[in-house]
DNA sequence: ATGAAAGCGCTAACAA
DNA sequence: TTGTTAGCGCTTTCAT
């Protein structure tokens, strides 16, 4: 095997070369040099400018910022001075003096789903636009106590408003975070009664069209698997619930599973639902986790999705696409949220509540039900 | 359809509520319930606290952060008074005088993989342990501009240290943050040449074994998919050449198929094998979508995997276990990947580099080739 | 078009 | 054990 090439890195001698390169390099005077290093240690302020330039630091200050009247010349100047000599502006400072940062926190639930990934992706790049920051937060979801630290770290932070993915706020925290008038907006999740504006689909919209898409195709014994016990999630129950009565079809609470939207909800659903006597011939996952979960145990025995039983999910994240069968999803649009989000956020006025549109798409994972095969009906 | 019960909550009616209920709530004279509003909109201070407890603002700061000395009961006092008064202490002003935040900030490729979730659950666990937090910013991986943002945002806020995630950063910004004398390492990726302390697994190493694994298996014709062209997880390819010639197996340029570690490089890779006259009998997936990728191709040709054409992958992240087959992966360690890299970051002394293990699991996309088979040999 | 000066809220010497 | 004081680096009136 001779040299092997992946252990050249950790040999120490590249670091040392590159000291020495710095210590020495560009020929100039070793007195000289060593200022150089020194200088670099403390970071250059406006006032280093102002004085290098013979000007006062609020000239600087708000040639750097575009603010102020100001000859064009000066500016130049200014910029140009500052990047030759590496400033870069102290956040806390500007923070302080303006009593408010240049950034935004995000407080994410635990759930172990894949589709605040999207949300994120939707909120950093409509923050990126307008020169935010993004502080990304993590707090349970019935954690108090964690609620409570992600809520501090923000309001100490003096961020410029707080987005809240897919959490249930406690009642005090809300209260909290009207106190202090911080602003604040809910995607994916409905919370705080009004309170809060949202940003979310519509959940018993989405169980209700889910429900009908599978009666459309001859399904009458459906399951919901995941739901959570709290949150607005569960309107999708109801969604659900109404559809069923709406198409004369008894509702029945042994088919509805709760659970944590997570893959192991769908794997002991549908074990469950196969130990039945009257098994189901559709279910629907409360997310596409749950739906992979589901689909997997199914086929682990033995049966056919979607020819023995049909699977979708809500949420239609990239992995409905990328497993097979393919997963008929119930889609959101989470970038869509999460851009969404921080605009709303950030608009002078007040945001109000409102619903993002949500599609159906038919993958491999449904099919026709017993009644269009001629069974029952 | 009767009341759709989710339609109740964008009614405005509750929130009016709500606002009157503040207002005139509890039982107090107006003048004072207005004076309590107004003083919700200015945030309580040190000086707040100090005042009203007779006391200087030193003895409050000192008590609410546990330094200096103090007797119990004012410490006590000052505690309670501050949760009473509903304090939250000022980040910026803290980071000013301190010249340093309480955060890390984690920089990101926008590399749409999904093994970062992992590296960035360990960062957050380990940072939310040492009461930093945890801002996250985007860079491209090849973008100068977007990588300067980047940094530059995390010098701006005197973060504590960078935690550069699967990102190669240029060598100019190398320098920016020598100069600034910022804490810095790279994880799940080798950069630098040394000049940063890097966390990551043996690329070369893994290239090696996942070939040794399948030449064991009695595969001949391996190929490897989705390598990018830069970056130390090229040197995955140099494992891979090594590991042939030890096994007097021919390495061929045309087998070695470059990408971007995506699904879609899987999708890719597959569907040109299997056009060739003389196919390989097993892939190498530069990640676990790359893998996925490429077993969906070759089912979707009607091919069988493992036993048309085995598949693994580099990572190992949940999903490996959630889709069918389930895959055979070189699997990392990304948590305690993040975990260490905080805990490196944030040491006395300069962290050195060096790798975490890795194991190669066997799962169901891979099973024995030719060989095994008595084809060859 | 630019400068002087006053803090933002907090921490950390140093005094007492 | 507590208070006094002096800023941290920046923005922003208000003068000039």
């Amino acid at each position: 095997m001779s040299i092997q090439p992946h252990l050249s890195f950790i040999m120490p001698g590249r670091v040392a070369m590159m000291a020495d390169d710095i210590a020495t390099g560009s020929g100039m005077g070793s007195a000289e040099g060593k200022m150089e290093v020194m200088a670099e240690a403390s970071r250059v302020t406006l006032k280093d400018i102002a004085q290098r330039l013979g000007l006062s630091t609020a000239t600087v200050s708000r040639s750097l910022s575009d603010t102020g009247e100001h000859r064009d010349q000066t500016v130049r100047l200014v910029k140009e001075t500052a990047k030759e000599m590496g400033y870069i502006r102290n956040t806390a400072a500007a923070d302080l003096v303006q009593g408010k940062s240049h950034a935004l926190a995000v407080i994410l639930s635990n759930t172990k789903t894949n589709f605040d990934s999207s949300i994120i992706e939707g909120i950093e790049q409509s923050a990126a636009e307008r020169n935010l920051d993004v502080l990304i937060l993590h707090a349970g979801n019935a954690d108090l106590q964690a609620q409570r630290r992600a809520i501090t770290t923000a309001v100490e932070r003096a961020v410029r408003g707080i987005i809240l993915v897919s959490l249930e706020l406690q009642e005090s925290l809300i209260a909290t975070i009207e106190q202090v008038g911080m602003d604040c907006i809910s995607l994916s999740s409905f919370v705080g009664g009004g309170r809060l504006p949202c940003i979310t689909s519509d959940d018993y919209q989405m169980g209700y069209e889910a429900t009908q898409f599978l009666i459309d195709q001859g399904h009458r014994r459906i399951g919901l698997a995941g739901i959570p016990q709290h949150g607005s999630i569960t309107l999708r129950i109801s969604g659900y619930r109404q559809c069923l009565e709406d198409n004369s079809i008894p509702y029945r609470e042994s088919l509805v599973f709760r659970g944590g939207c997570l893959y192991q909800d769908g794997i002991a659903t549908m074990k469950h639902c196969l130990k039945s006597k009257e098994p189901i011939t559709a279910l629907i996952g409360a997310s596409d986790l749950v739906a992979m979960g589901a689909i997997n145990q199914a086929r682990d025995q033995g049966l056919d999705v979607p020819s023995d039983v049909s699977v979708m999910s809500f949420d239609g994240t990239d992995i409905v696409d990328m497993v097979r069968p393919t997963i008929t999803s119930v889609t959101q649009a989470f970038h869509r949220m999460g851009v969404e989000g921080v605009k709303a956020l950030l608009s002078a006025d007040k945001p109000s509540s409102r619903f993002l549109p949500f599609r159906i798409i038919s993958r491999q994972s449904t099919g026709p039900g017993p009644c269009l095969h001629g069974d029952h009906k």
